[in-house]
DNA sequence: ATTCGAATATTTTTT
DNA sequence: ATATTCGAAT
């Protein structure tokens, strides 16, 4: 749908601000084109561009109609211009649409808005033009959660903390929890950080944190709490951003966490001017000092008062619009106190409700607000529709999961002979696993479909592999890239080189790679497999300088060739290797979407999410998470049963909270259909290779009587009754279709494969993946020569003068005992009693 | 150092 | 049931 020529649409280019006259005009006379067709609230929504304003959309109500036609309207009255307009959204999809649909608005109006994007985008963005203010430098690579979880394995190592009872990925969702709660090292309840590995939590999370400076990386969470971290502590640098951004714009405001609304807070106070220099900083710490407990650091609120009524300066215009219905990412950190405490934390706020639906029928609005009505704690909306009641919700029972499948199939097969579109068909399951079932049913009838949202493009072993040696080069104190690839393909640089550079590494305090550069230079590593390292120390100076004179994408070409990491794959005889090298082929040619290497390495991490081509007719089958946003006109939801559906983790990890946040799943489910939504549960139900036999949905039974229909429920009686459901109803299997041959994994893995890797239109390929800026040229990020690091590190590590003296008598691990003789920086020649003589690097004898 | 095999954990959702 | 990870064998 959204497809290639966008950017034309997107260059703004020649943009000037409205001239007087039209917002004149528009405010005197006929109303601007743009506000016609609104209804009376969005066009309030739109029009109160004064002070904080909360809009509570509830689904299908027009939200990114109102946030788009806002943004329209600030710039055409002149209020500001596009980069004074500071517009985040939770997504690159989001943030994707909104550009598109401002530039159809719009005309080529406006130069691509720079601050419009997602969080983490803008974050980053800001991050890199101050980077030597959190001790990073402007190329700093974005770790992405793989990364994290082997940095975090090393430095359990280090620490010799068992990581099979304490998992790196525990640590890595504490720490992550921690960022998003806006907690540094330091800040961190102490109870908190005991809780890992014998209470050393706290202490690993502070040396992470280390470790990440010295890489100069930074990791998800790191580009908001950075920025929080670079604003407090740089006043004049947010003061700059306050006076930058005349308004704010939030997407999705119920997702937002705590790091998200103490850095909306932030830019949303006017700039202090030197009255209170230290006023914001004071009243955001204030907190954290005061009371480190849960409760604190859950309500960042809570002080408002206290700090934020001494604030002189008055919030800006800041919209937020959200529904706190919607609010599914809760277990990511998301707080939807934020959008229930608006107006406490934003005061004097306008609060607007849209509720008047234009997506769903009738029947089935009623029964997605009935069911959501059993939550407590939310705002209350009450929507509403014009539309006719259309068809009843429905809900069929299954014998079990393969049934399951197997109804839905037919179903869609007989709303295909009826001419609807399978582009208007979705099955959103509640968790992935459910998505194979599906999957091999289809294969088997040859109906098209396409999984949205499943491993993503640059999870990929071969990207990430491919993208590991441009990290490389692009940044040579990239340990964990070089890790990644120094044995990739083989080598014959296994564990024993790898831990033995980590050693000279850690002693000298440089990067492996420069670790690498100077052992080769010795005796340290066996010939084989010095001359091997030797080789990719070469190749990789070589690419260094040939980056200069190369396009990147030429580069990406080479270096892919000369590494033999193509060849690895055309040796490799297993099914996948050809789409991997597909794969490879597509991210060089996704490369050229940016302007050099550095462009693309700082946003691919960031960026690159797929959406494959649409241009063909099937039926999208995605988690329901991965649903929020979009519509269709039928949709069928599998897998309403207790423990599934509400998913039991949510329940015991979660408890009540959990729950409600399960049935806003729900309620984001149903209200996903335009005119069919079809409810279904199974009896029985595989997991974990064991047959359960489950019990309806709770929510099925808070659903209204009078939207709902049971159907192929042959005698069944008991709608509505507690225990209604007896395996006994489902006996006669034959309900559906009887041919099922089972199609086996291997057949559902080669369709996945050629769907996904295979480079075909269907749903796996690489998206033209735009980048959320148009950032030619003006690219703060750009500016930095590249080899500013690897100059520092060149400098620091040769010109270190080794504090051995000629005749010392020095120790060493493998050689024994021996006598200095030569001393070249921190190389020394050193003859062995035993061993004769050898080069070896300072760090690794002691003297005796 | 690499490969193969067994044991083990993993499965909610994602920027 | 599957994928990943770890350990032992070659």
């Amino acid at each position: 749908m959204t497809e290639p020529n966008k950017r034309a649409n997107l260059d703004l280019s020649g943009y000037q601000p409205a001239a007087g006259g039209i917002a004149a005009r528009a405010r005197a006379s006929a109303a601007p084109a743009y506000l016609s067709g609104l209804n009376p609230e969005q066009r309030e929504a739109v029009e109160s561009l004064d002070g904080p304003v909360l809009v509570l959309a509830g689904a299908g109500t027009g939200k990114t109609r109102v946030l788009t036609t806002r943004i329209a309207h600030i710039l055409s009255t002149g209020r500001a211009r596009p980069a004074e307009i500071l517009s985040v959204t939770f997504t690159n999809k989001a943030a994707r649409e909104m550009k598109l649909r401002l530039g159809q608005m719009l005309g080529q109006a406006v130069e691509g808005m720079p601050w419009l994007g997602t969080f983490h985008s803008i974050g980053g963005r800001i991050l890199r033009y101050h980077a030597e203010l959190v001790q990073l430098t402007s190329n700093f690579t974005v770790l992405d959660t793989d990364d994290q979880i082997r940095l975090l394995k090393q430095l359990l190592a280090a620490d010799n903390i068992d990581d099979k009872r304490w998992p790196a990925r525990m640590l890595a969702g504490l720490i992550d929890g921690w960022k998003n709660r806006g907690l540094t090292p330091s800040q961190v309840p102490a109870g908190e950080a005991a809780s890992f590995g014998n209470g050393r939590g706290g202490k690993l999370y502070a040396a992470y944190q280390e470790r990440l400076k010295v890489l100069n990386a930074a990791d998800f969470g790191d580009l908001l709490l950075e920025n929080i971290r670079l604003f407090r502590e740089h006043p004049d640098v947010l003061r700059q951003y306050q006076g930058r951004f005349k308004f704010i714009l939030v997407d999705e405001y119920q997702d937002t966490n705590v790091a998200q609304y103490l850095w909306l807070r932030l830019l949303s106070q006017a700039p202090s001017q030197s009255s209170l220099p230290g006023s914001t900083r004071q009243s955001i710490t204030s907190r954290e000092d005061g009371s480190p407990g849960l409760d604190a650091s859950r309500r960042p609120g809570d002080d408002d008062k206290a700090s934020g009524g001494v604030q002189t300066t008055a919030p800006k215009n800041i919209c937020c619009v959200g529904d706190d219905d919607q609010s599914i990412y809760g277990w990511r950190g998301a707080e939807v106190d934020n959008i229930l405490r608006f107006d406490h934390d934003f005061p004097g706020a306008k609060v607007i409700r849209l509720e008047r639906n234009y997506r769903s029928t009738g029947h089935i609005l009623a029964a997605a607000s009935h069911l959501i009505a059993h939550n407590e704690g939310r705002l209350g909306k009450t929507l509403r529709t014009e539309d006719v009641d259309g068809e009843m919700v429905t809900v069929t029972g299954a014998w079990d999961s393969e049934e399951e499948a197997r109804g839905i199939g037919e179903e869609i097969e007989q709303l295909q002979r009826q001419g609807h579109k399978l582009n208007e068909i979705a099955i959103l399951v509640r968790a992935s696993f459910q998505m194979r079932e599906f999957e091999d049913r289809f294969v088997t009838l040859g109906l098209p479909y396409r999984v949205i949202g499943g491993p993503r493009f640059y999870e990929r072993a071969e990207i990430r592999d491919a993208l590991a040696y441009l990290r490389v080069i692009n940044s040579p104190a990239d340990d964990l890239a070089f890790e990644r690839i120094v044995n990739v393909p083989k080598r014959g640089l296994g564990d024993a080189t790898v831990q033995m550079l980590h050693d000279h590494a850690r002693k000298r305090k440089i990067p492996l790679f420069e670790a690498a550069r100077l052992v080769i230079d010795t005796d340290e590593m066996k010939p084989k497999a010095r001359s091997s390292l030797r080789g990719l120390i070469e190749n990789f100076e070589r690419w260094q300088v040939q980056r200069n004179a190369l396009s990147h994408t030429e580069l990406a070409e080479i270096v892919l060739d000369e590494s033999g990491y193509t060849e690895m794959w055309q040796k490799d005889r297993s099914a996948d290797a050809a789409g991997r090298l597909e794969n490879l082929k597509e991210l060089v040619r996704s490369m050229e979407e940016f302007e050099n290497l550095q462009g693309f390495l700082e946003h691919i991490s960031l960026v690159m999410d797929r959406d494959g081509a649409a241009d063909e007719d099937a039926v999208s089958v995605m988690t329901l998470h991965s649903a929020k946003g979009l519509e269709f006109e039928t949709v069928f939801l599998p897998g309403w049963e207790e423990g599934l559906f509400p998913h039991q983790r949510a329940l015991d990890d979660q408890g009540r909270a959990g729950l409600e946040e399960e049935r806003r799943l729900a309620h984001v489910g149903i209200t996903r259909a335009r005119r069919r939504a079809k409810l279904y549960f199974a009896t029985n139900r595989r997991i974990h290779g064991t047959w359960n036999t489950t019990i309806p949905s709770r929510f099925l039974d808070e659903l209204p009587q009078a939207n709902v229909e049971i159907t192929e429920s042959k005698g069944g009686s008991g709608w509505g009754g507690m225990s209604g459901y007896g395996p006994s109803r489902f006996d006669n299997v034959e309900s559906f279709g009887s041919s099922y041959s089972t199609p086996g994994w291997q057949r559902a893995q080669a369709q996945r494969g050629k769907n996904g890797g295979g480079g075909r239109s269907g749903g796996g390929g690489f998206s033209e993946s735009s980048s959320p800026f148009s950032d030619r040229g003006a690219s703060p990020g750009a500016r930095r020569a590249p080899f500013t690091i690897e100059g520092e590190l060149v400098a620091k590590s040769t010109g270190a003068e080794s504090d051995f003296t000629l005749s010392d008598r020095v120790f060493h691990q493998k050689f024994g005992y021996g006598q200095v003789t030569k001393i070249d920086g921190n190389k020394l020649t050193i003859a062995f009693d035993k061993a004769g003589e050898k080069k070896v690097v300072d760090s690794f004898v002691q003297r005796v």
